[in-house]
DNA sequence: TTAACTTTTACGTTGCGTGAACGTGC
DNA sequence: AGCACGTTCACGCAACGTAAAAGTTA
């Protein structure tokens, strides 16, 4: 039977929070390589990355950041505000607005896109004629 | 009056093939690097590169095929058919029929996404109470 | 001579995936 | 001693942008 070491009762390896959070290792190593998780990380005396269990709020909170739309970057803004003992709602709720508005305009975007493909494709010219052959690459894509 | 250098007559360099085209330089070189450039270009005895006019169409090619949503890759695949004397018009069009599709999948994705966006915005909280802030590092995102 | 142009090399961006080579723990 | 697990590099992707250091010249 052997001695449990230090207070090392509730700390969890890589691959354990990996397995539990559905993230992968590399996953988690680069998000503590960005400084996403520094204040739930520790290290063995043999150099093994120790994570307290709060770790699973963090991730929780980072993937359905993510899922919204928020980058890792703005992300680990917001974690700096919260570790600062902040709340960090403000921010949040005007990086959500913005992402709100570059979806639209992803939208939008792509709505003129579809537009223009369909049109392409339903004025397709299956058989060219010989001229328009030399100049272009496929004369269906050309305005000339 | 100097003399006029075998076949020179129109060949182009970098910097004048990008103020005609609107690329940049780094991006010409990038896409001869890629090989989307390779029969119209050579290089003079000094490693110049010199373009013919012809480049241009190419250029308006990339750009357009760009625009309506095609990687560099698959307009590289496309160009070296034309190059081999065929015509591409077959994988262009079977390429915007699966860039369509996938416009369709983003902008919906994108609507969903608008969606909830929209509805955590409207939920929000401004004060949350005390006991969930323990907990969470925003309250408003939590399902808990 | 200089200004303006060109060259190659190499690193930064975003969010990881995929090894390699090696140390740790049970 | 073996095998799962951990560690740190370091490169790959997409489409370029941004210097850096050096050679060319319509």
């Amino acid at each position: 039977m052997a001695m449990r070491t230090l207070a090392s009762g509730e700390l969890l390896k890589i691959g354990q929070v990996a397995r539990q959070s559905g993230l992968s290792v590399k996953t988690l190593r680069y998000y503590e390589d960005l400084g996403l998780l520094t204040p739930a990380v520790e290290r063995s005396r043999s150099g093994y990355r120790l994570f307290r269990p709060q770790i699973f709020n963090r991730l929780a909170f980072i993937k359905r950041s993510q899922a919204l739309g928020l980058s890792l970057s703005e992300i680990r803004e917001i974690l700096e505000i919260r570790d600062r003992g902040e709340l960090p709602c403000g921010v949040v709720k005007q990086r959500l607005r913005q992402k709100l508005q570059t979806i639209r305009e992803q939208i939008h975007a792509l709505e003129i896109l579809q537009l223009e493909v369909q049109s392409i494709l339903s004025g397709w010219q299956e058989h060219p004629s010989p001229d328009r052959i030399e100049r272009t690459i496929c004369p269906n894509l050309q305005t000339d």
